[in-house]
RNA sequence: GGUCCGUUCGUCUAGGGGUUAGGACAUCAGAUUUUCAUUCUGGUAACACGGGUUCGAUUCCCGUACGGACUACCA
């Protein structure tokens, strides 16, 4: 086999769409498992498209997931320049080649003619409105133009593009690794614009000139490629690049979770969840978007839910680290049908990663939060306090959201819960528990619990009877870790203060 | 409209001419628990439809339906 060499290749129109980081990844894996080499080339051909920053923030979130790159824009490589902006030079030769061999042609015709070509066909009932071998000699190109006139009309500075002379009734064949055989007969093929006036060449002429000059061995993207590939395929014939034409493989489209289509931007805002690695404000509408690392999603968790998105490793496993994702990746068992992203499964996985994680680990994220909202904490409880709340976090900054009575008094309580539950013999409990607190010098899990049961005892009253005022009194909520092992982390005084505020300002609604 | 691609539980999917059609997420119920969560146990739930081929088809073939992509001097 010969070197695996693949790309990806997105426009910097915007930022990375959640299915684009999927392409990569599966690009990444094929390249990682056979030691080959992973390109990131940025196709910018569409000048009224670019968008400021967008190029930054594709590296920056492949970066973040951990995607990386061996060649390409940021990064250098022997094939460079990376960005098809800088490469125009190249595809003006091909192109030139191309015409002189009479594969392709010079096309002068203005928007408006082409949109009156495509009126005449259209009212004439035809099936198909395109600019190809069917119309081509009614049009104002260089096959129906003399040559005196072509030299004028270019040497005038007459905008101009140069268009693909697409055969008349041959058979396309190609091979796709995902989906089989692919035929399709050229005459369903338009004559593609390959150059632009503006002297950029369109996606279809650069992606096939630098996948050959690149010496890509595989390209991997996404299925709304497929009906082009034929095109492309026909262009490295002409280009007489067949020998070294990569092999395809077009990967199922990322749905929306509900009803059908792609999934798109909108879809994710409505269901409340992003669709994008990072953070985006875009630079022309000011429009902000969130991103997948901002809401607490792991990039190891998010990888390993979009790794299954349309591929499965045919065993039971569902947890993958990076490397296990590399050995066990093979293009043959990516399905053909389309996924549907449903964001239950990602937040399983994060869930699942989060666990896998040390109590130390966790403390981390528990510090980041704490330092946003200056509390100083020592690293001996943030540990503690991730080891209470591990079992109960989907996000890092769930330990924070979830936490936050471990640093703070509860200001907030549960009213509806206390006023029905709030009683004298709670008042009566929650006092000699008080008594018994103080008068031990040290608080933790094993004395907490001894006292509670204490009590109980003394009073008479059933501890299992006052535990949710306990709660109420301690956290603020009615649900959260085990009650003995918060009062050993808020410490025995901050015990007895929640208590006693408890006592003083709880107590006036008992009649 | 045309071309191309697709179709197994609600979702991601395994499987493949003869299976009790398997797993995971979600969901429901029970158990455990001081609450919630976790954990454990169990349950509901799928081969789009119609023809062939075959002793037998969910699996192979052809149609139909449905869905999707593409149909720009966008990628």
């Amino acid at each position: 086999m010969k070197e695996v060499r693949v790309r990806f290749a997105p426009s910097p129109t915007g930022a990375l769409h959640i299915g684009g980081v999927r392409t990569a990844l599966y690009n990444f894996l094929l390249a990682r498992k056979h030691k080959g080499t992973m390109i990131l080339r940025i196709e910018d051909t569409d000048q009224t498209r670019f968008v400021p920053g967008a190029e930054e923030y594709i590296i920056d979130s492949l970066k973040w997931a951990g995607i990386e790159i061996d060649e390409g824009v940021g990064k250098g490589g022997p094939h460079a320049p990376y960005r098809q902006s800088e490469r125009k030079a190249i595809y003006q030769k091909y192109a030139q080649q191309l015409v002189s061999e009479g594969k392709a042609y010079y096309a002068f015709d203005t928007e408006a003619e082409l949109e009156a070509m495509r009126e005449r066909l259209k009212a004439q009932g035809s099936s198909d409105q395109q600019y190809s071998s069917g119309t081509r000699m009614q049009m104002k190109n260089s096959l129906t133009l003399s040559e005196v006139e072509v030299a004028e009309k270019i040497n005038s500075g007459v905008h101009y593009v140069i268009r693909l002379k697409v055969p008349t009734n041959e058979e396309i064949q190609l091979t796709d690794l995902i989906r089989g055989e692919v035929r399709v007969n050229s005459s369903q093929i338009d004559d593609k614009v390959l150059m632009k006036s503006d002297g950029m060449p369109t996606y279809h002429l650069a992606n096939v000139v630098d996948d050959y000059l690149m010496k890509i061995s595989h390209v991997i993207r996404g299925e709304e490629w497929l009906p082009s590939a034929p095109l492309h395929v026909l262009l490295y014939k002409f280009l007489r690049w067949e020998k070294e034409m990569p092999q395809f493989a077009h990967l199922p489209l990322l749905l929306k979770a509900d009803g059908n289509g792609k999934l798109s931007k909108r879809d994710a805002d409505k269901a409340g969840f992003p669709i994008f690695p990072l953070n985006w404000t875009d630079p022309k509408t000011n429009e902000f978007s969130t991103g997948f690392r901002e809401n607490g999603y792991l990039p190891e968790a998010l990888l390993n839910f979009l790794a299954f998105l349309g591929w499965n490793p045919g065993t039971e496993q569902e947890i993958f680290s990076m490397q296990e994702l590399v050995d066990t990746f093979s293009i043959e068992r990516i399905g053909k049908a389309g996924a549907k992203f449903d964001i239950h499964k990602a937040q399983w996985f994060n869930q699942q990663y989060l666990r896998a994680k040390t109590d130390q680990q966790l403390s981390a994220f528990l510090f980041e939060s704490l330092k946003k909202e200056n509390i100083n904490c020592p690293e001996e409880k943030a540990i503690k306090v991730c080891a209470a709340l591990k079992e109960r976090v989907t996000f890092p900054q769930d330990f924070w959201e979830h936490g936050k009575f471990f640093f703070n008094a509860p200001t907030q309580f549960d009213h509806p819960l206390i006023a029905k539950k709030w009683n004298n013999d709670v008042v009566k409990f929650l006092s000699a528990y008080q008594e018994e607190l103080k008068a031990q010098p040290t608080l933790n899990v094993e004395s907490a619990k001894m006292l509670l049961d204490h009590t109980a005892q003394a009073t008479g009253i059933a501890s299992g009877k006052i535990m949710q005022m306990l709660r109420v009194v301690l956290t603020g909520g009615a649900a959260g870790p085990d009650l003995m092992q918060t009062m050993d982390i808020i410490g025995k005084d901050e015990a007895i203060n929640r208590i006693s505020f408890a006592l003083e300002n709880f107590n006036v609604k008992i009649p």
